[in-house]
DNA sequence: ACCCAGGTGGCCC
DNA sequence: GGGCCACATGGG
């Protein structure tokens, strides 16, 4: 029973990654082994403006914030402290920008309330734990949180979208549409490897783009 | 003009 | 737990 979910996930898996390529996307930048302190530090902040909005307006509010040089981890958290229109100015391409300056600081305050804004001190703290709080932060939801742990802080958390939704009922691996329950299947079925978990993640997300289910 | 895009929270049952 | 709605913008 078990073994033939884990044959049809990992049959899924062989073939995205037959014909599909995480080469030339975003997700080389979200899937680079060692990512520094910025990297992780964008990769949050992508986490939060990508939510439900297409990819390109997420680029361009990120270039607006670096070109007005805010793309620095204390020079945003006071931006969003101190001139918040600023930041809903610059973020406006990704869309719902009044609720996003509102979830960006709720994060970053919290970063800075417990971690005196350091991703290395956040990233050392138990995954389950840290998964815990970034779910109490209004703003932030599971997926968001498990986009959070997997790519800027390499956890192995299965991150679960529209896109996993709609894979799991072409490849019939199961009918479920529970969060928790999707992703306990491909965690109990798959090792805990977050290299694994990033590539076949981002695979789902450019395949289902591509129109491939 | 209309639909969609890598969600979330509030409200209701 | 699940269904429905608002939230904003740019591209096809």
């Amino acid at each position: 029973m078990e073994k033939e979910i884990q044959k049809k996930i990992f049959d899924a898996y062989l073939k995205l990654q037959d014909k599909f390529s995480i080469e030339n996307s975003q997700w080389r930048k979200w899937c680079r082994e060692n990512k520094t302190e910025q990297e992780k530090f964008e990769v949050i902040v992508e986490a939060i403006l990508t939510q439900r909005t297409n990819w390109k307006n997420v680029e361009k509010a990120m270039d607006n914030l670096k070109e007005e040089m805010i793309l620095e981890i204390k020079k945003f958290f006071e931006t969003l402290k101190n001139d918040k229109e600023k930041i809903i100015n610059l973020i406006k391409p990704a869309g719902f920008k009044n609720q996003k300056a509102i979830y960006l600081y709720n994060l970053f305050d919290y970063i800075f309330e417990q971690y005196q804004g350091s991703l290395f001190k956040m990233e050392t703290e138990n995954h389950f734990k840290l998964r815990q709080d970034l779910l109490k932060i209004n703003g932030i939801g599971p997926e968001t949180a498990d986009s959070i742990l997997l790519y800027a802080f390499s956890k192995p958390v299965f991150v679960i979208d529209e896109y996993t939704r709609r894979f799991v009922r072409k490849y019939k691996i199961s009918q479920e549409k529970n969060y928790y329950k999707l992703q306990n299947i491909f965690e109990e079925n798959l090792p805990p490897d977050w290299r694994l978990y990033q590539k076949f993640h981002a695979l789902i997300v450019i395949a289902g783009k591509e129109k491939f289910f």
